[in-house]
DNA sequence: ACCTGAACACCGTTCAAGT
DNA sequence: ACCTGAACACCGTTCAAGT
């Protein structure tokens, strides 16, 4: 057998991450196996190991597909508000809102792992940077004389606690949304933080 | 064969729960599986189903155990401090350091996800409950006056954003700690945060 | 060069059969 | 009642063999 050449090695990596993604969309993380992905493109397992490493790498690719959505959808929601304020929390809302509407795509971002002594490669780390850099510009416009220290502490700790409260309540839930929307929790944490934050500027 | 009877139910319930724990804290819960579990304390892999529902039960055990000594370390922490303001950060502190001191353990818990469908059952639940219940009553002896509602918002808000910071800086390490420590990431989120939540009680 | 099929060493889960 | 061993349907990964 062999010898189809049905598809360009460009090709079937595209099919491959994109079956990866369905399953992932349908079933989470934990439905991928190397074996559905080969059937769902119609290959066998052998020739996935041709284009990808294994089965980690294939998740990885998928992951920077999400990753790249959520950027899209980032910078949207960046450009949208002219106040500098109201663009810190309407970062926030989109990450949230993404969350929510690609529930198993982006716990699967989260939930992977890589296989023990492997490091992100950088083609992935850049996609992770781009998102951090996202709301350090934000805070830069918001508070331009604060020193590039002040502004990384700042935009990590506030980046954390947004990832935070989206990790929480998606998944798992682990408190009820009736007492308090995650859209309270993101407002009352932009609003509080900045507030003394930019406050400590203007004294200091 | 059969009818060793070495071991009641519950010895052999808390064998397997200990040997999942060690396999965490060794290999991660990747590296968990019944038939390892089973070959750790002399049993076969059909003698761990007496005990437990499923593999996922027996791992949920073994993260109620680790959420039972976290919680520990927090109730110590909280009673530790007299200056209210302090405690919340002490609680915080406490939380890091647990994170990074029981990294797969504390990973475990949160990567951990219950089979579809299946509800968190209410004796793992409570533990949860616990933990956030020991930042819920640091604010309020912070702030008295506030209302419940008030209260549980806030207390969410810093829990999550606590959760968020550790989760960030432990495991897949998204910024490299040199440029600004976790623990300055905490401290930051917990000045500025009630900092400002505390004035806005007195103005409002 | 590309692809397959079978192999190897693993999984979770079940259950007849043994004591 | 308790435990085993084998079975079933799955895994990830490799690689000789075919075209």
């Amino acid at each position: 057998m062999a010898r189809r050449n049905d598809h360009s090695r460009e090709e079937l990596q595209s099919m491959a991450i994109d079956a990866a993604r369905a399953i992932i969309s349908q079933e989470g993380i934990e439905g991928v196996s190397a074996r559905k992905v080969a059937q769902k493109i119609g290959y066998t397992v052998g020739t996935l190991y041709q284009s990808f490493e294994n089965i980690h790498d294939l998740v990885l690719h998928a992951n920077a597909f999400t990753l790249s959505e959520l950027l899209a959808e980032l910078d949207v929601a960046a450009g949208a508000s002219r106040d500098p304020q109201q663009r810190v929390l309407k970062i926030a809302e989109t990450y949230l809102r993404f969350a929510e509407g690609h529930e198993r795509q982006w716990a699967a971002v989260f939930r992977h792992s890589l296989p023990r002594g492997h490091i992100m490669p950088d083609w992935y780390q850049a996609r992770v940077d781009a998102l951090f850099a996202l709301l350090e510009n934000a805070l830069r416009t918001l508070a331009p004389r604060r020193s590039r220290q002040s502004i990384q502490l700042a935009s990590r700790t506030l980046w954390s606690s947004v990832h935070g409260i989206c990790i929480l309540h998606t998944g798992d839930k682990l408190f009820s949304d009736s007492i308090a929307s995650p859209q309270a929790l993101l407002q009352s944490l932009v609003k509080h933080y900045l507030h003394s934050w930019l406050n400590e500027g203007k004294s200091g």
